[in-house]
DNA sequence: TACCCGTGGGG
DNA sequence: TCCCCAAGGGT
């Protein structure tokens, strides 16, 4: 006799079974990746892949990677090398992020990553959803791990909403719920949540055709109503700070190792105050370096 | 909590 | 063309 299988089954058992048939080959996913770069890897990949796509950050990945393979190469570098590498990954911030984190590591954790989620979160530029992906994917624990794909897989399926809109807390909580006792194929659900709101429940266009989750999905079931869009739009970029700041750091990326004349620098940006302010700004966040009336990236 | 932070590809 | 938004995190 067997007992009836929890609620949660109904999702884990279709998406484990859709995500061995469907989940893409991405260098991060195969065994020679961990064999030769271990948890750093995995940190390394995450950083990357913070609000930049997949398709942009895989031969980003394995140039970082070739150059410093270990928490501690990475360590020894310095902050322009660090910040010339990322090259336009965008957010530079986070590349002077995982420079830090890696200091933070080979000061603190002996030069190894960390695999608990307290320490993890600890680092630099490691937040919720970067710890537990570490934790799980590099060292195979069973945590949630809840990114964006993630929430809008919960929001349709589990809670009938066209879009996340809860607090992420509550979808940690929620993803705790619906995982796995075991922890190898917590991993699976994990990754395979993420995998379908990257490649069929997407934001946009969702393909539920083709969707392991179709019979289930509470989103489908209500008629697929549009959730008045709670969605926060994206600040405009065109004439933005940010495309100002990009645009310096860009100019300084291209110099280094050298150092450029402070008038050089968009002379005819439209915006003088906003191209003071991106210069003052990049300097402040330790993204560029002045030296009298001389510019560069941080020596 | 709401806002800030780059860059580029696809619908 | 233009708009959307992408494996988030810090403040």
């Amino acid at each position: 006799m067997r007992s009836t299988p929890p609620p949660a089954d109904a999702v884990t058992m279709p998406l484990a079974r859709w995500y061995g048939d469907a989940a893409r080959d991405l260098p991060w996913r195969r065994p020679e990746f961990h064999d030769e770069f271990g948890a750093w890897g995995t940190l390394v990949s995450e950083f990357m892949l913070q609000q930049t796509p997949v398709n942009r950050v895989i031969p980003h990945l394995e140039a970082w990677l070739a150059r410093w393979p270990t928490p501690s190469a990475l360590a020894a570098a310095t902050t322009a090398e660090v910040v010339q590498q990322w090259a336009n990954l965008g957010y530079p911030r986070r590349a002077l992020w995982l420079h830090r984190a890696a200091v933070e590591i080979t000061e603190r954790h002996d030069g190894v990553v960390p695999r608990d989620v307290e320490a993890l979160l600890g680092l630099s530029g490691i937040g919720d959803y970067t710890a537990r992906a570490v934790a799980v994917f590099a060292y195979a624990d069973r945590h949630p791990v809840v990114d964006t794909n993630t929430r809008r897989v919960l929001a349709r399926a589990v809670l009938g909403q066209a879009q996340p809109g809860s607090p992420s807390r509550r979808d940690l909580a929620l993803m705790e719920t619906l995982l796995p006792e075991d922890a190898g194929e917590s991993a699976v659900f994990n990754a395979a949540a993420m995998e379908l709101g990257a490649t069929v429940c997407t934001s946009r266009a969702p393909r539920c055709e083709i969707c392991p989750l179709l019979d289930g999905c509470a989103w489908v079931a209500a008629g697929r109503p549009d959730t008045g869009d709670a969605r926060r739009r994206q600040a405009a970029f065109e004439g933005s700070d940010r495309q100002a700041r990009g645009a310096v750091l860009r100019i300084l990326r291209d110099a280094a190792p050298d150092s450029v004349p402070l008038d050089s620098v968009l002379p005819e940006w439209p915006d003088p105050l906003q191209r003071h302010r991106a210069i003052d700004s990049l300097i402040a966040d330790g993204l560029a370096e002045a030296d009298g009336e001389l510019i560069s990236l941080p020596r």
